[in-house]
Parts: structure tokens; C-alpha cells; sequence
DNA sequence: CTTGACTCCGTAGTTGACTACGGAAGTAAT
DNA sequence: ATTACTTCCGTAGTCAACTACGGAGTCAAG
């Protein structure tokens, strides 16, 4: 939290947030991440509170938020906005929940047209093939 | 079939396709679509044929398939390749099944929280934020 | 025979989340 | 003090599947 522990240059940033520079400077672009104040010379330091922030972020971004998204949560860090974040999160979910029915569509379907086309073997027309063209 | 039957301009191919006229174009810089000789005048005529070919992409595309496995695909399209077809589709299958699997953990995540969410009402801290803190 | 819609063609822009490049300047080690 | 690694910063490239744009040529109708 305070200046004074904020000793890493930000290649072990990286490291530590197991992210690679480009990631950290490209968050800061997007307004993911504060840019310190360049102290001593001209090498910007990073601290703890950064590296919390990055895992936040790719923390979020395993349950699907995108990074507009995440900044949306970051806003919402302190945790007295439980409504509001929970409201981002309902929409993840429908999301989420669209997309796992197309996939379940496009599992079902797959799954039957390549078992039609193991038990079609050598013949003459292919399964998959054929639907396709019948759309 | 016949060269007789290609009556289309693009624009009506791209109706009649249901797809617009970039998309075609699109499609035949990609080589998924061959580019009709350009008889009577200037303007390219095409047929019923092209029309399928790009129903057929579309629906390949509703499965999952990228347009370079909708390549692939269209390759075998006489139906005479149903193994090499086949091992497309399991490959896409399998991916499916990753993608699935991957939505469905965020699905599990995501309603607990917004659950918890829910159940926290008005109180201190959000059950949300905190599990993205602790990763 | 002019107007207006359409076609041709290449190039460039879009979205999202980065990744790569390049040159100058700072910094650590020998 | 020279070498070698970082850092800084902006710009540009990547991938997929389009979508948009611009200017010239073509075609059918009035
Ligand atoms: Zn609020
Ligand atoms: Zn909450
Ligand atoms: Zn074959
Ligand atoms: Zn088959």
C-alpha cells in the first residue's frame, strides 16, 4: 500500500503477477492500472498492490469478464457496491449460459453426425457431409 | 451446374445466399468461393450452385468450424472422403467439448456468487469481489 | 442520354487481448 | 568504463471473419 514498499521495476512486476511487460504496459493504456510516478532516475516501481490488481484482473477474466468489463469490477473493488457488481456478474451469466447452449447444440450435433460416419465406413456418401448440404 | 444457369449478379447471389455482397467476395479471396469468368460485359454472373456452396460454409460455420476447416471441408465435398471428414469433426468435436467444459466451470462459479450476491444484500462485503481478491 | 443503382477491385478498418519492434536512455556487473 | 540487460514509449502487427470505403466502370430505365 504505501510508496515505500513499492520496489519492483516492472519486469519483476511481471514475474510476479505472472504476466509478461507487454500485458502490464497495455493495461496501464486501457486505464486497468495506474502508471506510478517515475522516483529516482527515471524507472518506474511497482508494488504489491499492483501485482493483487493484475490477478484481479486475470482472475475475473477466467470467469469470462472482458477487460471493459473488469474495469467496470475494479471500480467496484472496495465492496460496498455488492448490487452493482452482482448486476455485471447476472449478465456474465446469461452470457456464459447462451453460449454453453450453442455449444450444447453444436456438441449434440456433431457428436451424432461423427458416430454416423464411424458406423459408415467404406460406403457411399458421408453423414456429415450430406448434412451440411441439407443445411 | 451449367454455365446456362448462372444468372445471378452478386447482389442477388448475396440475397438469394443470404449473405452480403463483401462476404462473397470475402469468401473468394479466402478460396472458398471460386470467382466466375466475367461474360457479357463486365459483370460476372453466378448460380445455384454457388448459392449452396456458401449455405454449405454456413453451415459449417453453425458447428464451429472456422472458414479454414470449412476449406477442408468443402475439399471433401463430394462425400467420398467420409474418414477424413470424419477426423475433422472429431477434432472440432473435441474442441467443443473443451469449450463446454470450460463455460460450464464459469457457469458453476458465476451462480454461486451472483447467489451469494443475492443472499448478502445490504450487508458489508461482496461475496463477488472478495473471490476474485482471493483468485 | 442522363441518372441512379449496381459491380469491380483493392485497401483499410473493426473487435479484443494482446505481442512485437525499435531506438534511446537508464542501470548493474565486471 | 565498457558491456549487457532493462526500461521507456509509441506505433504497428496478430488472429478471425468480416465490414466499410472509394473511385471507376457498367447497366437498365426513363
Ligand atoms: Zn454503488
Ligand atoms: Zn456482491
Ligand atoms: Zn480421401
Ligand atoms: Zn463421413
Amino acid at each position: 500500500m504505501d510508496a515505500a514498499s513499492e520496489t519492483l521495476t516492472i519486469g519483476a512486476f511481471g514475474k510476479a503477477a505472472g504476466v509478461n511487460v507487454e500485458t502490464i504496459r497495455f493495461y496501464q493504456h486501457k486505464g486497468l492500472l495506474l502508471t506510478p510516478e517515475r522516483s529516482y532516475g527515471r524507472i518506474r516501481r511497482y508494488g504489491s498492490a499492483d501485482v493483487a490488481r493484475v490477478k484481479f484482473v486475470k482472475a475475473a477474466q477466467r470467469l469470462g469478464f472482458s477487460l471493459d468489463e473488469v474495469g467496470q469490477l475494479l471500480k467496484l473493488e472496495d465492496g460496498t457496491h455488492c448490487g452493482e457488481a452482482a448486476e455485471l456478474a447476472a449478465l456474465r451469466l446469461a452470457d456464459v449460459r447462451s453460449k454453453l447452449a450453442d455449444l450444447a447444440r453444436m456438441e449434440t450435433v456433431l457428436s451424432t453426425l461423427v458416430c454416423q460416419c464411424q458406423a459408415q465406413q467404406g460406403r457411399v456418401s458421408c453423414p456429415l457431409i450430406d448434412a451440411l448440404h441439407e443445411n
